[in-house]
DNA sequence: GTCTATAATAGGATAGAC
DNA sequence: GTCTATCCTATTATAGAC
């Protein structure tokens, strides 16, 4: 028999960027037989659970991907500067310049947020933590780095709002830009 | 005849707490009718264009709302700390700490974007607006006012998708009590 | 203005041929 | 593995009685 035209993790690909771009319940099967150009039997051949189950492959590879190009790269030896640099880069890709909004971002407003938010804010967790990482390399106290992590995270899922709302990704490269050094700012002491 | 056991506005409450929840995809007109008690027809009836005019119908009102309790009270006349501190007071609780999603937020990140792009993009700029003009009050250049107003309402927006993938309200509360003296800090002069 | 009933369609899912 | 055909339910929407 030929082998598949489009492998696996092709037709993941295909299904994460129409869940990106419709929600969960934006995205019908219709539709997503239509972009994978896959027959719905042929979905549920690689499927069996349905809807659910692609969501889940979306959020597996996902976190692959999150894990091999943003978390690995974060947490690796090298200047701290640089390791964010490096992320800036890869996500200003993967969201095509604030084109495309987050997958875990289009999950958790919508009708199956219950359904998936353990994945959701786990992965949200781990990328709060591997951001972290560089900035605790660069002194800062580990509640600092946290704080700033999570900030980060705030302005980039913000951003992709924003840039949704004006379907012009504007607001999320120049939030990209700032963020290196925004996180690496000398740590202000509060007053007291 | 009697009068109406509620108030349109009180309907239109209701309509937007469904679809903060669920979103445009998420919200069925079965939900809607169980949330406001009304039966479909009486919901056609008060909506005759159906769940598009009753999404119209809750912009309307987030509208009206946030022209009165958030972008009159930045603009009025008063110190800009104060000012901000207001708005801060009245997202909290619209926002019920986080625990409640944003309507603008949830109808961007779903199949209906299109259909509500403007109106959505027109309620930010307006509120970016807002938010410039304390700043702007406190000596700050337009250009860096604004800068500074668009960071905020991503970060707003942004928290509010953290909170949600977290249940958890408290990314969005420690975000809102930084917020004014963030916007108001002296404003570092980029190295030449 | 609200209801029951019903139409028409879209959605998720499955059976079985090839 | 992929397709066509089909099933069942949910969904949007309307008609018409009260």
């Amino acid at each position: 028999m030929p082998p598949a035209l489009q492998s696996r993790e092709d037709v993941i690909d295909t299904l994460m960027l129409v869940v990106r771009r419709r929600g969960y319940d934006g995205a019908s099967l219709a539709e997503l037989s239509k972009a994978t150009g896959l027959g719905k039997s042929s979905l549920y051949h690689y499927f069996p659970d349905g809807k659910d189950d692609m969501v889940r492959s979306v959020l597996d590879r996902l976190e692959g991907q999150m894990r091999e190009s943003v978390f690995g790269p974060l947490m690796a030896r090298g200047a701290p500067r640089a390791r964010l640099d490096a992320m800036v880069k890869t996500l200003d890709a993967f969201y095509r310049g604030g084109r495309e909004a987050c997958v875990l971002g289009t999950l958790v407003l919508g009708s199956a947020r219950g359904r998936f938010q353990k994945r959701i804010n786990g992965l949200f967790d781990d990328w709060i933590t591997a951001i972290a990482r560089p900035l605790e390399d660069a002194k800062m106290s580990r509640s600092v780095a946290r704080a700033r992590a999570e900030d980060a995270v705030t302005r980039i899922e913000g951003a992709l709002v924003l840039a949704g709302a004006r379907d012009d990704g504007d607001v999320f490269r120049r939030m990209l830009r700032q963020l290196p050094a925004d996180l690496l700012a000398p740590v202000k002491h509060a007053r007291r």
